[in-house]
DNA sequence: CGAAATAGAACCGATATGGTTCCATTTCAA
DNA sequence: TTGAAATGGAACCATATCGGTTCTATTTCG
């Protein structure tokens, strides 16, 4: 159900609370209790995130992490490229050869480009920034957004977001 | 990874082979064979898609399925949703109590929305007809959408659309 | 030197997903 | 009227993936 992974999930919280004191170097200890993450998964994400430079960290015995650039210059895309890997919707786009057998006939070829690229669009315009900071009062967007879907608040076909838990 | 499962894959695919005759009604077996699918798989999707009222079905000996409204009327977010539930992107927004623990800590809360919100306009926003019509030459738009993102060719972050299938 | 931290890899169990199979029902035509 | 062609619906199974843990190595500072 195009669903994000736990990893990503859990990154998204733990960047967006470095994001409130960017200056600072948290130790993943402390980034683990205040997101109530084990340290374990805690620890394997930011070792995740730190790879992909999109965390810097500091070893030794007052070691932590903190953010590679501003909030303002890191997207979600970046982070859930990160923990999951190339954002791909469907496997039709195989770069080669040896694809679903039918790509001289299927119809839809050539247009999941769009869907993938709405998505992506979606991701890069969200900025860490602004999940980070105002933590309400979400309305017309506080046009720190580099460039956002127009997103007016009309519900198309009564998309229920709602848990993933629910089994 | 942000992935759509399968069966979205192939409902989507489906869907706009049905939409390139909208008028017709095409027998799952049909169906099953111009798009390279089982027609096992085929018949379950076309009877959860039937079932969500996206197709109309005629049963007996002549039956198949045909579009149950004009293809631009239909989204992409509404087959997805047919197929896999709802469009859920975080485990974080639980309707009701029991949630993360860490309701009134969670930094990011309340704006899990943003990225939600971006995402499920991202996917109403490419209706079937986009998907079934101009085989190529992408470019502005056709303006039969209702609404878009922008989506500039811009390339954010380097984002890689790539396979599922690469393991 | 030792404690506190990150780096990295391997490992494991559950479950969700892709896929199949079976049976019931409807419809039409010979 | 009977049977073939189609959909409706549910149950079932296997395996790949994912969430999560554990263990070890390395770095750094007091």
């Amino acid at each position: 159900m195009i669903r994000l992974s736990r990893l990503s999930d859990y990154g998204i919280v733990l960047m967006t609370r470095l994001a409130r004191e960017p200056a600072r170097a948290l130790p993943a200890s402390v980034l683990a209790q205040e997101s109530a993450l084990s340290p374990a998964m805690t620890g394997k994400i930011l070792k995740l995130l730190a790879r992909a430079d999109l965390l810097v960290s500091q070893r030794g015995v007052h070691g932590g992490y903190a953010l590679a650039r501003a909030p303002e210059r890191i997207t979600i895309a970046e982070i859930i490229e990160a923990l999951d890997g190339p954002i791909a919707l469907t496997s039709c786009l195989r770069p080669t050869a040896e694809g679903c057998g039918i790509e001289s006939v299927c119809p839809a070829r050539t247009n999941w480009q769009r869907i993938n690229q709405a998505i992506r669009d979606a991701l890069a315009g969200v900025t860490l920034a602004e999940m980070a900071s105002p933590p309400r009062n979400f309305g017309p967007a506080p046009s720190a957004s580099p460039r956002r879907a127009a997103a007016p608040a009309r519900d198309p076909a009564g998309l229920v977001i709602t848990s993933l838990g629910a089994k």
